[in-house]
DNA sequence: ATGAAAGCGCTAACAG
DNA sequence: CTGTTAGCGCTTTCAT
């Protein structure tokens, strides 16, 4: 941190008292024409800059926004981040932000170095594997607003931004049912996970919708490329059973493609898969992969938006709100 | 920004003063080990947390550091992120993140933005569009420590990592040449960029090594995906003369690939393409793409490990240092 | 071993 | 219209 100038030194140069340099920066009515110009050009002249951190500490307001992500380095999540900073960046507020790796323990130390930092509000997606949310109700608690997306936690009452992703696991999975197929694998992720939940749960209700058993054995845990390889020999020995697979998300379908045209399946003729993401590689792969969209940018904006209006007006309560934003199947080559 | 507890607060609840309070929780050895635990347990009980702000102020350190990327949504800048995240959240940094979607305005905002926020340090990878270097070398001179990586400028003295973009593209289209191309065509970034005009002199480079001609029709300003289609029909134009392409990144070779094989053209029999980053679309595309692997996530690390050394001894001057990594070429199928 | 007081840079209530 | 003063939360020098 740097010995830049303060209106203390714009004070002394111009033999005026600090708090009128204070007020003739922020156009105060109460200072005259003159000496607010006077002091305004030689504020420019000498490119003074207010230090962010004493006002924040004056005003008890940073201005800065934490955000806790699993992976910054997945796509979603990356367009997620993007619409969070356009908005923010707008908005005057930066964001700090602290991946926590798929880690329950490193996510908990990043929402205590958010609070320790006194942001002004918190957006949050959970850690596949955390299963504690005791440390969110208490930083709600303590008066830190928190607006959970996509991975969120039903247990604990605050602003959500989610896609309905029952909604979409059905549409995925009615939508192999209406091209002919009717034993369908889903590639799931961990039930405690809600997003997995509801995928699945969609999966089964579309299943249900149209009179079609539930095989406990179609549904598979396995949620990454690394997991579909783990599990490939295990996949080749249901595969024959199988015309018709929906994953959980894209890089899982992507991964499955691949190792079923090694063995030589045909997509879709053999089988048909579908996916969740409509990250850009659903368009390179071949056959180009049918998927659920999934807004990433504009459930960042959202979140913040959420999370804005809150901020705004912090004496009305406003009641906690969920936004669901409505699946859409791309409907491309590979089912 | 919550009301939070205070030293101030312990200190009235114990009935010892302020400066007691503020010593025993940083075990100073001038306070006796019963008050110390006195203390220290009363904190820990109500969940006493140090205000950042005010001890950012106090020290005039803010142990944070500012980050000017031009888009997250890209593999490779994500892996940076990553990278960074990782290795100062180990060192106790937070990391303020800002776009500049590659604007050179908002990326100036930026860079003002987090002067004001007085970061340690900024990590900075320049916009397309910034041919302005001025505020940079300001920001140094006011005492900020900046690391230029990948898209650096050299006309500003200071640390940087970076690959080596010449050798890179010398690689790339040796390998081509190797391979019996001797017409190759370079999709190329914009001149002033500086990774796109070394990565072109590698390519011209490579040509004069092997006795081939230069011929300016063949190197082709298109850099991105939408770029490809817009140039849809002059690449058409040009394909029947040419049997290798070198492109200055991955997507835009993807999106070549794409139209090639539109077009009718094998890969890599008819036509071999090289590609520059290897990030995870390279084994998805058919044929897998042959690239030069970039190391993002360790160059992430190392910018944050250059800044931190010079964070760490603030007096000692140390001589600028240029990291710069080695290009390695991934083989692949199509080419 | 502990406390009083100044100050980091800024704002705002109170005086004049 | 302008200045004085207190204080945001904390550290640290100087007393005691």
């Amino acid at each position: 941190m740097q010995n830049k100038v303060t209106i203390k030194d714009i004070a002394k140069a111009l033999g005026v008292s600090i708090s009128t340099v204070s007020r003739a920066l922020k156009d105060h009515p109460d200072i005259s024409e003159s000496t607010k110009t006077l002091i305004k050009n030689f504020a420019q002249e000498i490119n003074y800059r207010p230090n962010v951190l004493a006002l924040s500490l004056r005003q008890q307001k940073s201005h800065t926004i934490g955000l806790i992500i699993p992976e910054i380095v997945h796509h979603f999540f990356s367009s997620v981040i993007s619409g969070m900073e356009d908005l923010s960046y707008r908005e005057g507020y930066n964001i700090i932000i602290c991946q926590s790796t798929e880690n329950q323990f490193r996510e908990a130390a990043a929402l205590q170095t958010l609070i320790d930092h006194r942001v002004d509000g918190i957006l949050i997606s959970l850690s596949k594997s955390t299963q504690n949310f005791s440390q969110f109700k208490k930083a709600i608690e303590e008066g830190f607003p928190l607006v959970f997306f996509d991975r969120i936690c039903e247990s604990v009452e605050t602003d959500r931004v989610i896609m309905d992703d029952t909604e979409g696991g059905r549409l995925a999975t009615e939508y192999l049912i209406n091209k002919g197929c009717s034993n369908i694998l889903h590639l799931a992720a961990s039930s405690h996970l809600l997003i997995g939940r509801y995928r699945r749960d969609g999966y089964i209700q579309a299943l249900k919708d149209h009179h079609l058993p539930i095989k406990e054995e179609l549904i598979l845990k396995c949620d990454t490329q690394e997991e579909v390889l783990t599990l490939q020999n295990h996949l080749y020995e249901l595969l024959p059973q199988i015309d018709g697979v929906f994953a959980v998300n894209d890089s899982t379908a992507i991964a499955l493609i691949q190792i079923l045209k090694k063995k030589g399946y045909r997509i879709p003729q053999d089988i048909r898969v579908v996916g969740f993401g409509d990250g850009p590689n659903a368009t390179i792969v071949e056959p180009a992969l049918t998927t659920i969209e999934q807004k990433g940018y504009d459930m960042g904006r959202e979140s913040v938006r959420l999370l804005l209006q809150r901020l705004n007006n912090p004496s009305a309560s406003i009641s906690y709100q969920t936004r669901v934003f409505p699946p859409t199947l791309k409907i491309r080559e590979s089912a």
